[in-house]
RNA sequence: GCCCCCGUGGCGGAAUUGGUAGACGCGCCUGACUCAAAAUCAGGUUUCCUCACGGAAGUGUUGGUUCGAGUCCGACCGGGGGCACCA
């Protein structure tokens, strides 16, 4: 990589920049204090988890956060712009591991690192307000936050089968299992019965799920993404009497009623067998004494949750000593089933099978060679030829072989179903959501304890507020796997805060993702040291109103974080509902990959094109294999470091170029071509402004009385650029606001001013004007050109600019003219002309009477201001 | 399997409510400057026919609605994302 250089481009970014950097770092320039005078903005961008170096990922988020943050103050808004770092986490445990280095020291050296390269970026941070959620002082707050929950019912222990990854030897929660695999590692995760914290994010279900409708100013996606994860069922629990079918006439043991949960109440009549899943406390009762259900259950936990294994893993049944009595139908009993394919953590963890309108009860049915009944039919069938056998029908339809439903439809007869179930105090309507609690424990070290204390007398007791923070110890050692903390010598043993007794302390870790999930409301109020925030400072300055951040966020911490601030609305901490009025979700920062010929994977800055299409190895000019583009990754090592880039072109290339071209929410390749282009244009820019500022007028002179053609048209278009960028500004189109501002730069760069002083003036106005635009985008060279036009004030506390409503519309447009919808030519008409002058001179249009041929228009279309459509 | 999104020049992408398709940038071509190169500046650049004027076709394929479709509707093809034995 060389930078490309000229003895034309005087602009030095090195020195202009850390000049800027410098001055606004002294003056504070922004930094956020709270005036109620003043409206508030809250912008905020994902904080990064301190991995050593920041990537191109986030100088593409930070960028985009801090146009808007940029943006807004100079619109006058009292702009909340902070930065902080998710501190917790595994890889600085691993580090520890590998380099021998405490995850302490690793991790704080990684925020100093990065901190340097984000400040290299101008970014418009108040860096008063930075956190570190590893740091006591933020983690005690997290602590009595969980305290609270507990008390209101909202954190709980639970034995549970859970989600264990065999890498990271901690368990995961569901949200972190993508595709059976642990989301960090891609490891099969493994199923264990253990007894962890939950946090009780279902009590919230309804309102996180109903909610969404009101986020309007979030991505439509991610509200998708999150309704289907909740995932509302509306349908039916029913109660089933079970009887012996062991055919032991003795038996008299009364074996209760079986709940079962079901969607479709209204195919009761078609059910034919009921199945229990491997895990239901009923199966494991049997199973006491029945070594082949033993077995069964076994070979059951055997089979992965990896998608492919569920996808081709074949229906499975034992059958159980146990008959169900049908609900509705006397006298009537169904065999009853364990079977694989029956989730414990769904519904009641037993269905009733009903073959003829369930796929997977329907491969059941045909492998145990169970009843197979028709009761939902199309409603055009014809009765006498409608099977079920091959295949089941789950569409919509008419009701049959069902007593008092037929002739119902599937929705009408659920409603009528229920209220019979209901009637008898055999069922109840109910709504089942496909969310599961949140699994906060982890088995590791480098994270936030667990404020808890387990005693053999009293069980499980919070730690005393008073006595809070608990402190991670800093003496551990990670030359075992597992959980350093578990193995300290001393640490867990304490006396139980309630007996005094011997009691030990809790020696998982809170989830991370817990850390994340209230940091924007900490940064409202960062140095307090009696609560989490103040009350005052919070209300005024939360929602965030702009958040920006990745996609794969999507459901985890934006979910959590909704969560989060419900369960601190529960114990009377906020009164508010939501944490994030708006969202924005960027794409990811793509680039091609290279491949010697040996297979291994090349860095950009190991090849070298020749003669434009060719690629080679710079070491020994073997051929390389380019592949498409690809999210930058260190395991492909497509990456492109932006310190170098920022280096060699400065912070505000690399800052137009990730604006420049791909919509934001879009990914972004990557490519040397274009941060020389967008170097290029800084430095024409540059160039631009010094060589008109020779001829403009000083700052302050007065406005002319008339203006020149060239000057107005000079106006219009530095006008129109404000309006259109302001609109794409605020529409988060920063592709399109660029382009808007090349086309003023050609506009200014073109302008020839010699001899008419009021193009000269409006030349100063253009210029000025364009330097507030560039602002937020390359605030260094703005600031650099609004000095060099001779202001002493700083750019970045300017107000944004006006435009001139009038300079807003044209005096003539121009007007297509087409023959049956086709283009034929155009005409000049002024604005607003009456539609009969449009069509009149439509008609004359030379290219038109060419194209009519003679022919007489049998009806004319007129768009006022667009369009003449002749119709023949 | 279910749900959702997207297909526009060589490339990234523009295109209010249906109303001049290809803004802007990259790349490429030609020219100017230069001993030369780089940089810079000027012009050109959807495809086909034509010296040109001009014309024809054209937004994944296909059918439809309309005076008029990149945009709306149906079917299909291709790419991407989410969920996934959720009863």
């Amino acid at each position: 990589m060389s930078t490309p250089t000229s003895p034309i481009a005087r602009y030095n970014f090195h020195e202009t920049e850390a000049r800027w950097q410098k001055v606004w770092d002294e003056r504070q320039t922004f930094r956020a204090v709270m005036d109620r005078a003043k409206p508030k903005y809250y912008v905020l961008e994902m904080f990064p988890y301190p991995s050593g170096r920041i990537h191109m990922g986030h100088v593409r988020n930070y960028t985009q956060g801090d146009v808007i943050a940029r943006y807004k103050r100079a619109r006058g808004f009292n702009v909340l712009h902070p930065m902080g770092w998710d501190a917790f986490g595994l890889p600085a445990e691993n580090a520890a591991m590998e380099k021998k280095v405490h995850p302490k020291k690793w991790t704080y050296e990684n925020i100093a690192t990065m901190k340097t390269q984000l400040k290299s970026m101008g970014l418009s941070l108040d860096w008063s307000r930075e956190l570190a959620t590893c740091d006591p002082s933020y983690y005690r707050h997290q602590q009595k936050m969980f305290l609270d929950f507990w008390n209101a019912g909202l954190a709980y222990r639970k034995e549970a089968w859970v989600n264990w990854d065999p890498v990271d030897n901690t368990v995961l929660a569901n949200e972190q299992v993508i595709e059976g695999k642990g989301w960090r590692t891609g490891a099969p995760v493994e199923r264990r019965k253990l007894t962890q914290w939950n946090l009780k994010i279902t009590h919230f279900a309804d309102e996180l799920l109903s909610r969404l409708d009101t986020l309007g100013r979030w991505p439509e996606k991610v509200r998708l993404m999150q309704a289907n994860w909740i995932g509302k069922s509306r349908g039916a629990r029913v109660f089933w009497q079970l009887t012996d079918g062991s055919g032991a006439a003795s038996s008299k043991k009364d074996w209760g009623k079986l709940e079962i949960f079901t969607t479709r109440p209204d195919t009761l009549y078609g059910a034919s067998f009921m199945a229990l899943s491997p895990e239901h406390p009923l199966t494991a009762e049997l199973a006491l004494k029945d070594p082949g259900l033993q077995h069964f259950i076994a070979e059951c936990r055997k089979t992965g949750t990896a998608a492919a294994e569920v996808e081709t893993a074949e229906k499975q049944g034992y059958k159980l000593p146990l008959l169900a009595k049908h609900p509705l139908i006397p006298g009537k009993t169904v065999q009853v089933y364990a079977a694989n394919f029956v989730l414990m953590e769904y519904g009641t963890g037993a269905i009733f099978g009903c073959p003829g309108h369930d796929e997977r009860d329907h491969e059941f049915a045909i492998k145990y060679g169970l009843p197979i009944l028709p009761v939902v039919a199309p409603a055009d069938a014809d009765l006498k030829s409608f099977s079920v056998a091959q295949a089941p029908f789950i569409e919509d339809g008419v009701i049959i072989n069902s007593d008092f439903l037929n002739g119902l439809g599937v929705e009408e007869a659920k409603a009528k179903v229920i209220a019979r179930l209901e009637e008898m105090g055999v069922g109840k309507g109910t709504t089942q959501y496909r969310l599961r609690d949140w699994l906060v424990s982890r088995q590791r070290y480098w994270g936030c304890p667990i404020p808890a204390i387990h005693c053999d007398k009293c069980g499980v007791v919070p730690v005393p507020a008073k006595d809070l923070p608990v402190k991670l110890p800093d003496d551990v050692t990670f030359d075992k796997p597992g959980n350093p903390l578990d193995r300290h010598p001393t640490w867990k043993h304490v006396d139980c805060p309630k007996c005094g007794g011997k009691g030990q302390r809790e020696t998982d870790t809170f989830d991370t993702f817990i850390d994340s999930s209230w940091y924007f409301d900490r940064f409202t109020s960062p140095g307090l040291e009696t609560a989490p925030f103040d009350r005052q400072e919070n209300e005024y300055w939360m929602p965030v109103d702009q958040y920006i951040g990745g996609v794969e966020h999507a459901i985890l911490h934006l979910l959590y974080s909704r969560f989060w601030t419900r369960a601190m609305r529960e114990v009377q901490m906020t009164s508010r509902d939501e944490p994030f009025d708006g969202l924005f979700t960027q794409g990811m920062v793509c680039h091609e990959t290279y491949r010697a010929t040996d297979g291994t994977w090349l860095m950009p800055e190991e090849i070298e094109r020749v003669d434009g299409s060719k690629v080679v190895r710079l070491s020994d000019r073997t051929p390389v294999e380019v592949g498409r583009s690809e999210k930058m990754s260190k395991s492909k090592k497509n990456v492109v470091d932006p310190d170098q880039i920022i280096r060699d072109y400065g912070a505000d290339t690399a800052r137009w170029f990730m604006l420049s071209d791909s919509p934001p929410e879009r990914d972004l390749e990557w490519t040397e071509a274009g941060v020389t282009g967008a170097w290029r244009f800084q430095q024409r820019l540059h160039r631009i402004a010094t060589t008109a500022l020779a001829e403009v007028p000083p700052a302050g002179a007065p406005k002319p009385a008339q203006f020149s053609d060239a000057a107005t048209a000079l106006r219009r278009a530095a006008h129109k650029t404000i309006a259109g960028l302001t609109a794409d500004i605020e529409a988060f189109h920063f592709n399109k606001a660029v382009a808007r501002l090349y086309e003023l730069a050609s506009s200014i760069d073109s302008a020839k001013a010699a001899g008419d002083d009021s193009l000269k003036w409006v030349l100063r106005e253009a210029l000025e004007i364009f330097v507030r635009l560039i602002g937020p985008m390359t605030p260094h060279l703005a600031e650099e050109l609004w000095q060099a036009l001779g202001h002493r004030s700083l750019l970045a506390e300017q107000p944004w600019p006006l435009p001139e409503d009038a300079l807003l519309v044209d005096d003539t447009v121009t007007v297509a003219v087409q023959l049956n919808g086709k283009l034929r030519g155009t005409i000049a008409l002024p604005k607003d002309a009456p539609k009969e002058a449009a069509e009149k001179a439509a008609l004359v249009q030379p290219d038109l009477v060419r194209g009519l041929e003679g022919r007489t228009p049998k009806r004319v279309i007129v768009v006022p201001n667009r369009i003449v459509n002749i119709v023949v």
